[in-house]
DNA sequence: CTGGAATATACGTCTAAGCGTATGTGCAGA
DNA sequence: TCTGCACATACGCTTAGACGTATATTCCAG
């Protein structure tokens, strides 16, 4: 017999996607599995400030992360909650069409395609293209 | 040719959604156009608390008011936006899942067929079934 | 035009959470 | 086992916003 899987939390859930930079970074994860120094490359920021914002979406239930040596990947998780998971795909989709999401995007894209890595992050792991969201958390 | 609308503000929209009291209100408007003194008297709290989060929403663009004579009735308004409007659908479908949301609404309910209000709200104008939620803000 | 009712806003206080910087942790290679 | 890299967390500072209380605004009745 299954755990009870707690009740979805409506206001944790809104409080994780009320947040410029926690968008951004979903906005990166809507197709791809992203390793965190790709995040810091492309929103070029501090690399703890990614972290924190990583953790708290992860807390919320909406990614989950992996690791692979020293590297952790995150990604989007399709929530259970038959709502959640539509609001979670009506922002998915509200991203896409904003342009300076689209902008990231086409910077994460041309970086991942991009013969060499810039230094900073020269050994880094691709960002992998998924077919579909993962389940559960 | 029309106003070029403002960019729908996802950030804003999710603040406004990311507290309980707020999402209380919703629930209790969700086929209702409902006036203040009925959200203070089912909330059971302060009335300027309850003003205070109506503003909040308001002024994210979720609810509208309408005056008559003294008194204020807020109702949703269907975003323009139709992710916006999808992400708003299932939020209500969230909340009208919720247990504690739904003894909100029974108690909103009862208190709207009563044959006589409680003294405090004696004249209040009673709560209107919507067909549908208003357009636009 | 004056008092009271319904609602809105202002004010001071407190907490959640944002930030940058510093430091801790875990893994890989020498 | 020691060093360095990727990532996570701790710390101190600052701000948004939630709260209760007090006051302003708006409308109606008289």
């Amino acid at each position: 017999m299954g755990k009870p899987r707690k009740a979805f939390d409506l206001e944790r859930f809104f409080r994780a996607l009320a947040d410029h930079t926690r968008l951004r970074l979903l906005n990166l994860m809507r197709t791809n599995e992203v390793c965190v120094c790709f995040f810091t490359e492309i929103l070029g920021t501090h690399q703890p400030k990614i972290s924190r914002h990583l953790a708290y979406l992860r807390r919320a239930g909406i990614v989950s992360a992996r690791r692979e040596g020293q590297w952790m990947h995150y990604r989007i998780v399709e929530p259970v909650d038959e709502n959640a998971a539509n609001m979670l795909k009506s922002v998915l989709a509200s991203l896409a069409r904003d342009p300076n999401m689209q902008a990231d995007r086409d910077r994460l894209n041309k970086l991942c395609c991009a013969p060499r890595l810039p230094v900073s992050i020269h050994r880094a792991p691709r960002p992998r293209k998924l077919s579909a969201p993962a389940r559960i958390s």
